[in-house]
This record gives structure tokens, C-alpha cells and sequence, in this order.
DNA sequence: TGCAGTCCTTTTACTAGTAAAACACCTGTT
DNA sequence: AACAGGTGTTTTACTAGTAAAAGGACTGCA
């Protein structure tokens, strides 16, 4: 996913890629003493470090949130190849793909909303894509504080051409897991999201 | 999400909170039609969108990499929470985490891969943690271009009291999960870890 | 009409990251 | 001994984000 959605990090975790609560990830340890049958990730050596300094501490969230923020570093740093090909970061891309897919004129403000960015990150992104040529800012003529972006014909070819790449590239990523894991994963990452957003959805910018 | 950090990104994907393939989240839509019973998430409607434009399109791999971005974005905003009160950014924390878990010295490159950072971040954060003395650093006699790094005893400290707040933190919001799905959620994301980790995960810095 | 309060967007000042170059130093080879 | 090449770390120059304030404009009420 790409194309507007939310939000950032960023920076590596490290918003390189960042790991939750000090779990840093671990380090690319090699052999590995797996629970079950499975290899070893990062997220599981760093579990085993920490049990064995802190054997009282539970480490239970860490298997999730550590490897959902590893997942989502490595996720990032793999999509930036199709986008930077393209020219694009992701926030960008995010960006036009929002204009995209709602399919008609929005404002900054609408548009910081659907991608979970700051009003003043998307000022510095429409001045980019504007200057480009890949969207096009109109004034309202009721409210003159108002500003109305559509996609430019050459940001539209853009998005779609650049997308379908995209989503090929995230489906290879995918394909080591089979089509039941992949769809029970993304029925619990969407109870999740629910829980988070219904949580903590809330301010930006 | 939203610290500088983090980020950034995450995004939404969007940089907020960054998202993955222009699946951008889509912005908190009110009322949904969600498949089975569940509530609707923010990238179940983004996902939505993108059908009614391009109904060609497979929007598969959004239901899984924008949630992760998306999680991981609102994971990383409402981690800062418990760190920040105790003065410290997440990749900050991150450092002192490897050095409590390893449990002995690390020079600035280990640190660096541990953390997933690249050395110049590492540089940066070593030279504000040395300065607010959770740290210290110690040149290697054999050869003098190698640092060792090892928490003070406030340092170490500091660790072990806020490790545990956030621990607490982290099981409080995944409580909306039952044990269950935790540990299916865990091993699901782990294999796909797994999968990241051999393809993508190589080099920074 | 005038003005207080609020809203939308941009600007400002600053922070933390990156990539690439620079430094300093080690090692193996001749 | 000297040096070529490689490694560990820091520095430099730059980018993109953030928070907070500013700028400009609308609305409702007196």
C-alpha cells in the first residue's frame, strides 16, 4: 500500500526500520533455537537476549509489535525500488495515489487527513508535485483560504502506471506465504488496526 | 507515527505513518460495509476506493502491507508515550536496549546492526547518550579506530524501570486481541519476517 | 458594521536522519 | 620498512519531517 495512506515513520526505526520497546531488533543471528519448525527472525533472537538478562520481564508484546515495526522498516526500504524509479518517495506517491483513488479535487487539509501526515508535510509535497507537473492547485471562490489539487494527466498516467508495479512487487514480497496465511494475517492486522485506531486514530498536524 | 521520527513515516503511509503501495489509508470513513461482523478499518476503505476506480487492479497485497505500515505507524506514536516521559526517542532507546540485552560492551558498528541503523545515526545518538551520561566509551587498546560502548549504571537504570512501563503499555494495547490471536498474530508476522529478512534484509549504512 | 473566535494553509526554526567523503588506523604483501 | 587496500567511525552537506506561530479569511453575534 502505498498510495496515501498513513502515515510515517519515519525514519528508520529506527524509523529505519524501528523496532518496538527497546526490542531493538537483534542482530542477524545465525542458527537459531525456533520454537516449532520455522527459522528463525530478528525479533525472536532479540526475545531470547532478553529473557536471558531478564527472565522476570514478559516479552509477549514484543513478538508483535517488535515485528510489526521490523516488518514495516524492511517493507519500506524494499518498496522505495519501484517508486524510486519512478522518481517518487512514498509519501509522495501517497500523495497522488489519494487523489487518485477518491477520484476528484481535495484540499490540503483533506489530504493530510487520508495520509496521516502534518499540514505543513503536505505543503512541502504539493509545492514538489505541483512544480512537477503531476498535480494542479485551484482556489475556491467561496472561501479564498481554500485550495483544491487534482491530479495533472501526467500525474494520473503516473499513478497508473506506477501502481500495478507496485503491487506486483508487493505480491512477490507476499508470496512466501501461502493464500490462507496471507489472508488470515490481513484479517488480524485489520482487527488490530481497528483496536489501534479506535485507540489512538486520532490527531495529526 | 508522527515523532520525527520516527519518521518518518509512518505513515501512513504516508510519512505519518507511512502506508504501503499507494494503498494509502484511506481517511477515517465513517459507518463502512466491512465483510464479515468486524468494523471496517481506515485501509479496508482505502482498499474499497481503489476498486471503484480500478476495478483491474488487486488490491491484495494493501490489506496486508498497508496494515503493517499502518500499525506500525500508530504503534511508534503511541509508544513515544512512556519513553518520551523519561527523555528519550525510540531510536535512542533502542541503543540502550541492545547494550542491556547483550548484556556486555558493543562497538558503534554493532550498535549499528542491532538497530538496523546506519552509523552516522548511531554517531549522533552514542554522542547525546554519552553526554547525558547513560553511557560510556572506552577505546580499544589493540586498535585504536574501535570504540566500546557500555551503559553506566544510570543508564542501566534508566532501562530497567522504563522497560517494564513499556511492556505494560505494549499489552494494553494489544489487548483487544484474546491470546489467541496474539499468538497466531505473532507467528503469522514472524514467518513473514522470516521471508523479508532473507530477501530484503541486508545493508544500511 | 465591527470584531472575536475559529479555521485553513503556509512559514519559520529546528531536529534527526541519510549518503558520501574524510579520517584514522590496521593488515598483508612485497 | 613501506605501502595498497580495507575497515571502523566520524564529519559534512543536505533532506524531509515536526511543532508552533503567523497570515489571511470566514462566521456569527452584537
Amino acid at each position: 500500500m502505498t498510495a496515501g495512506n498513513g502515515r510515517a515513520a519515519a525514519p528508520g526505526d529506527d524509523t529505519g526500520g524501528r523496532t518496538a520497546a527497546g526490542a531493538a531488533t537483534g542482530q542477524p543471528v545465525a542458527g537459531g533455537v525456533a520454537g516449532r519448525g520455522g527459522a528463525s527472525d530478528t525479533v525472536a533472537a532479540v526475545v531470547r537476549q532478553w529473557h536471558a538478562v531478564r527472565p522476570d520481564i514478559d516479552t509477549g508484546p514484543m513478538e508483535i509489535i517488535g515485528r510489526v515495526n521490523r516488518c514495516a522498516a524492511l517493507l519500506q526500504q524494499a518498496e522505495d525500488a519501484p517508486l524510486r524509479r519512478a522518481g517518487l518517495t512514498r509519501p509522495e506517491f501517497d500523495v497522488l495515489g489519494t487523489l487518485r483513488r477518491t477520484g476528484h479535487e481535495l484540499t490540503p487539509g483533506e489530504i493530510a487527513r487520508e495520509t496521516f501526515s502534518s499540514g505543513a508535510a503536505v505543503t512541502k509535497r504539493l509545492k514538489q508535485l505541483t512544480e512537477r507537473g503531476l498535480v494542479e492547485r485551484r482556489g475556491d471562490d467561496r472561501d479564498r483560504r481554500v485550495a483544491h489539487l487534482r491530479l495533472t494527466e501526467a500525474g494520473r498516467d503516473l499513478v497508473d502506471s506506477v501502481l500495478p508495479e507496485q503491487l506486483l512487487y508487493e505480491t512477490a514480497v507476499l508470496s512466501g506465504l501461502d493464500d490462507r496465511e496471507q489472508s488470515e494475517l490481513a484479517a488480524l492486522l485489520g482487527e488490530l488496526l481497528v483496536q489501534l485506531e479506535g485507540r489512538l486514530g486520532a490527531p495529526r498536524g
